[in-house]
Order: structure tokens, then C-alpha cells, then sequence
DNA sequence: TGCGCCATTATGTCTAGACATAATATGAGG
DNA sequence: CCTCATATTATGTCTAGACATAATGGCGCA
């Protein structure tokens, strides 16, 4: 075992068992790289990674302390639609509704935009509807691209490397034009996606997805210290 | 500025903006450690870094290469109830429902367990129905705990510190007993929230929190290298 | 041609020491 | 007793070098 990772997994295991409590103060550098027998520099590594990690909290000349847990902040995996089905076993299908190309953008992405909407298929049922808007001013580009054939999310994807993004949830009744569109009753709770992305500070895109509530869930994990 | 932070910046700012792409060869730590007039070792640790916060990735031997950006993820925070209400200058408080105290446990948490049900009120008005689970062979001095005055959560959070969760998230129409509680209309869509927590990879508890649709919604972001 | 071994190479980790930085504790002076 | 300057101390960062490790590409052999 690298002695670096054994003082990580040692110090992370008292802190998770609830031996080490938030705040309590863990030994300085020196006396780890002593009890250790390896280099200060080591034990800094390690103890950097768990502060990295959100686990120990450090503070210059006070030292190093198990870090209060977090309120609760968690991952959460946006999966690709297309994947989602697929692994479902389901045939995934896009389907095109509209598609302007000199639209006005709104408030959550301004300017002149594309703007387009359709439906995501799942074994040939409604999934989820979506309504798009594509900056024209970050991604000129996409005036000239097929969206009938593919789904504007994977177009930019294969575009627009690594981004910045907001996702907003909420649960929504959908409006009787949405509900028609999804084929379900106007009754049935949705999922509201809302995505924001940015590129070095401005708007790429801004898209809305209104999920079947009985056919989709999120999931966020939490793991501290992974 | 620091070398290291310097490397860091430089080379996120290079993929970030695209000019570096996705696959692309870093070059190797010891062109860097040259072209920037510092030590192997502090290259390493820029380039580990963007590593961490997966913007790189790194193979021995093969390189160092820009990531494919993930399909998407992004850190959801999920507000304490209490913080989030005071935060919005309303009122909060905790209303128990009923608390069984010789429950038996469920799928996601077996076992013996506490079940308490409550509601989180904010202003005076229903903001969200709890249905929690606690496993007592975790949390055995839960039951002497005062559930009335304090929300479970709060209790459990100065109880219990550094767990791991998961959450469900998905949208779901109240049945007609929920919708009474939360004092809306049956067709008012809600958010539900399943949350389940374990401690060393046991279950300590799970807790189901229905929110009132038009009132609640969560935010997760995602910033690349932050 | 195809297979397997091996040298090469880039990252991974570590050491011992140095200096920087910032926050705390201490002591002197009012 | 309070305030301010200073010494102390723990972390933060860096260097130069060493050895470990693993994957790759090429070489030799069948």
C-alpha cells in the first residue's frame, strides 16, 4: 500500500466511522510524516487530497480539522437521452417538430438564436419534449445543421467541447399542448429539466425538457471522500 | 502567480475554449517542466490536479490527453429545509405528524426502524410532507429523541456526521391524502425526494420528502476544472 | 505474416530540504 | 486591562533527484 494512500484511507475511515468528529483538530504534518516514517511532502499530498475532497478543512498555522459535513451536495448524472433508452432495451427515435432559424432568444439566452422543438422516442411512445434555443452568436455554425436527422443535444455535443451548465429541476403539470404532445393526460405530474450552458462566460444554449413523470427519475450520489 | 496555478490555468483555459479538443496529447510533464522553468514534480501536480476535476486524463506511459467531456454531471446542492425557508424571510417550522417507534423497516431501509411522518412549513403554509425511516441497529439513541420540537434531519445531522446518499428525484401527482397535507389541489404536480443514507455501507436512514410543485425546485451545476 | 518478448518512455510516487505565507500566541508598552 | 508589534508555527509551494510501474511500439523469431 502507498503510504500515501494508507494516511488518506486511514484518516477518511476515522472520520467516516465517527471516531474523528467535525472540528477535531488532526496532528500536524510532522507528527503524521513521524508516525508515518515517510516525508512530510507525503503526508501534505494526502492530506491536500482529502481536503480536495471536502472531508478535512485546513488552516495555515492553526492546522488541519475534520471538515463539517456538507448540508448535502450531491452528483448528479444528466444522462444522454439516447443512452437512457438504449440501455433501457428500447429503440430511441428523435423526432423534429420545428425548427426557426431567425428566432429571438429569451432570457436565459439572448440574442439571435435557433430555436427548435421535438419529441424524444422511446419505443415509439412519447419520452420527453424539448424546447431548444442555440445561440447564433457562440455557434454560427448551426444555421446549417440537420436537425431532423439528429438531435440538436448531440449535434452541439460533438460542437462545443466542455462547457459550463445549469440545470434547473421542477415538477410541473403540463400544459394541455405539452400533454397532447407526450401522449398522457394533462393530470400527470412532469419533470422540468431546464439546462443552461456556457462557454468561456456566454450562453451557448439553453434547453427545457419535460419529462413523463412515470417514466424517468434522476439520481444524484454523494460520497465523501471518493 | 504560482507555477503550479499558472500550468492549471493555462492548460484549462486552452481546453475550455476549445483550443484544445477533446483526445488531444498534453505535452509530456517534462516539456512543460521546460517550457515553464520548473521542477517534474510541480507540472505533475497541475496536471494531477486537472485530473482530479477530470479535464485531463492521464495514462502512464500513453500521455496525457483532453478528456471527452462527460455526457453530463453536475453537483446538485440539496438546501436543509429550515436554511432554505429562513433563507426566502419566511418562517419555518417543524410539524410532526406521527412517529411509530416500533416500526418495521422497508426495501431501502430493513430492519428495525423509527418512522416518523411530519410536514416542513414555511410562512405559515405547507412546503413539503417528510415520511422518514431511521434503523435503529445504526441510530439506537434516536429513540429518545424529541421529534416534535426538532425535524429528524436536524436531529440526525448532529447525530450522525459523514455519511454517504443517494437521491431520487422524479415527479409525481399526490395522491389525494398527500394533497390534502400539503394543502393543494390533487392535479398539482409535486417533486418528490428520496434520499437514503448509509454510514460504513449500512443503511442509516431514508426519507421521503413530497414538494408542493409551484414552490420548490433544485439547482445542480456543473463547472469543468472549477 | 503473426506472435510474444523487451526496451523505452511517460506517468506515479517518494525523499530531504528550502523558503513563503499567514494566522496565532506572546510579550512589551501604554 | 487593552493594544500593537513580533516571534512562532503549521501549512503551502517548490526543487532536484531517485526509483517504481505499466503500457506501448518495435524487434526478433517462428
Amino acid at each position: 500500500m502507498n503510504p500515501s494512500r494508507r494516511i488518506r484511507e486511514e484518516i477518511a475511515g476515522a472520520i467516516r466511522s465517527g471516531e474523528w468528529r467535525p472540528g477535531d483538530r488532526v496532528p500536524t504534518e510532522q507528527e503524521l510524516a513521524a508516525r508515518y516514517g515517510c516525508a512530510r511532502a507525503t503526508v501534505s499530498k494526502a492530506l491536500g487530497e482529502l481536503a480536495a475532497s471536502g472531508l478535512v478543512e485546513r488552516r495555515r498555522k492553526a492546522g488541519t480539522f475534520v471538515a463539517q459535513p456538507p448540508v448535502h451536495s450531491a452528483v448528479m448524472t444528466v444522462p444522454d437521452l439516447a443512452e437512457l433508452i438504449a440501455a433501457r432495451g428500447e429503440a430511441y427515435r428523435w423526432q423534429l417538430l420545428s425548427v426557426d432559424r431567425e428566432a429571438e432568444g429569451e432570457e436565459l439566452c439572448p440574442g439571435p438564436a435557433l430555436r427548435i422543438e421535438g419529441v424524444h422516442m422511446a419505443a415509439g411512445e412519447a419520452f420527453a419534449l424539448e424546447r431548444r434555443f442555440i445561440a447564433l452568436g457562440e455557434v454560427p455554425e448551426a444555421i446549417g445543421a440537420d436537425f431532423a436527422s439528429e438531435a440538436p443535444g448531440t449535434w452541439l455535443l460533438g460542437h462545443i467541447p466542455w462547457t459550463e451548465a445549469r440545470h434547473v429541476i421542477r415538477a410541473v403539470t403540463p400544459t394541455r399542448k405539452e400533454a397532447a404532445a407526450l401522449m398522457i393526460g394533462t393530470g400527470a405530474a412532469c419533470l422540468e429539466l431546464d439546462r443552461t450552458t456556457w462557454r468561456a462566460g456566454r450562453v451557448v444554449t439553453h434547453v427545457r425538457q419535460l419529462f413523463r413523470g412515470d417514466r424517468f427519475d434522476l439520481v444524484a450520489d454523494f460520497n465523501a471522500g471518493a
